[in-house]
RNA sequence: GGGCGGAUGGCAGAGCGGUCAAAUGCUCCGCACUGUAAAUGCGGCGCCUUCGGGCUACGGGGGUUCGAAUCCCUCUCCUCCCA
């Protein structure tokens, strides 16, 4: 008799495709837990720019409860910290095995498909940090340079990466630094093995021209619900406008904004179409995943969940 | 009614006799993704193509020229200025 691999919900698709609501009405429906997979809300003050969901964090629970539902790894940072995607992963399993063993089901649920990825493929993240002044030293060298430095320490990773990227470029280089290549991404063949977990993959389907309508709404509901505010007073409390800029979207306009680098109909414009891009990205991420259900309907959605548990 | 300046690809906006199917930016379409991932990067964007090219194009019409988005005439429309 083998015993069932642990059961996992995904809630999956692009910014303003309503995730969250679905996320939560799982949660109560089938007495699950969410798991924030947000790069963004992850930090504490990012609210209303990175679309938290109403709600506080409770001391008893660890955790951020919104409706009842107990959202993990929100405000887990300060901002300006150093966040990525293996704190995540370790964290994100963590939790997982945590609500496993209150008897709960686990309800991943965010537009951070690469961090996503990180636990449905259990994909094996490169023990190496980052190193700052390693990086900025690298930072002033060209693509080329980058590139032939790569080449020279590790072929095989040379061959397949961006060498146009210097963002990847330099990653490949420190980890090449460190570990004197840069390690295969995954070795172990799915089938084979024992799966760690059960994923349910489904993916929120909209229209995109209507997944538009709603970002313009949602944008402007943002901006009167004091976004620029929320921005104005990070920056007071000491978050630079540099790191609002890499921060993206919302925190790079805005910052812009305040800094009048731009206009106010300029920025807002500017910011609809960033994000309807983001969109547009993130649909080309899910679109490789085919273990992904679309559905577009709630009740759909429920059914097949209900199916799967 | 008179005068000036304009009219360029989906938009903005360069070009001002050949090297212009036309810079640049935006939109739009598509793609990648190994610790920044809301980040970062790449490709396409008149039509057809056997990838050599071919065709139609810079408000309409006419002209000058070997050659015109670029010069001239004229018509239409627009900005501004004077009445």
């Amino acid at each position: 008799m083998q015993t069932q691999a642990p059961k996992i919900i995904v809630v999956m698709g692009p910014t303003a495709s309503g995730k969250s609501g679905v996320a939560i009405k799982l949660a109560q429906k089938f007495n699950g837990e969410i798991i924030s997979a947000d790069s963004r809300q992850v930090y504490k003050g990012l609210d209303i720019g990175s679309g938290k969901v109403d709600g506080v964090w409770s001391m008893e629970h660890g955790a951020f409860v919104s409706e009842n539902v107990l959202h993990h790894l929100i405000d887990v940072a300060e901002p300006m910290e150093d966040y990525n995607i293996s704190h995540f992963k370790k964290d994100a399993e963590k939790i997982i095995g945590e609500i496993i063993g209150r008897g709960k089901i686990p309800i991943i649920c965010g537009g951070t498909n690469f961090w996503i990825d990180s636990i449905t493929n259990n994909t094996i993240i490169p023990e190496v940090a980052p190193d700052e002044l390693l990086r900025s030293m690298l930072r002033s060298k060209t693509t080329e340079e980058l590139f032939e430095e790569l080449r020279r320490l590790d072929p095989e990773r040379a061959k397949n990466i961006d060498a146009k990227n210097p963002v990847r470029l330099i990653r490949a280089i420190e980890i090449c630094k460190a570990l004197g290549k840069v390690p295969k991404l995954s070795v172990v063949s799915c089938k084979l093995s024992v799966k760690k977990y059960d994923f349910l993959q489904i993916g929120i389907k909209t229209e995109r021209e209507e997944l538009n309508a709603k970002i313009q709404k949602r944008l402007n509901e943002r901006f009167d619900e004091g976004m620029i505010q929320e921005v104005e007073s990070l920056q007071k409390n000491g978050v630079t406008y540099e790191w609002l800029e890499r921060i993206g979207l919302e925190y790079r306009w805005i910052s812009r904004f305040l800094q009048d680098k731009v206009g106010l109909d300029e920025m807002k414009k500017l910011l609809y179409f960033d994000i309807i891009h983001f969109a547009k990205r993130q649909m080309t991420w899910l679109k490789r995943n085919k273990d992904i259900i679309w559905l577009d309907k709630y009740e759909d959605i429920e059914k097949e969940v209900k199916n799967f548990l």
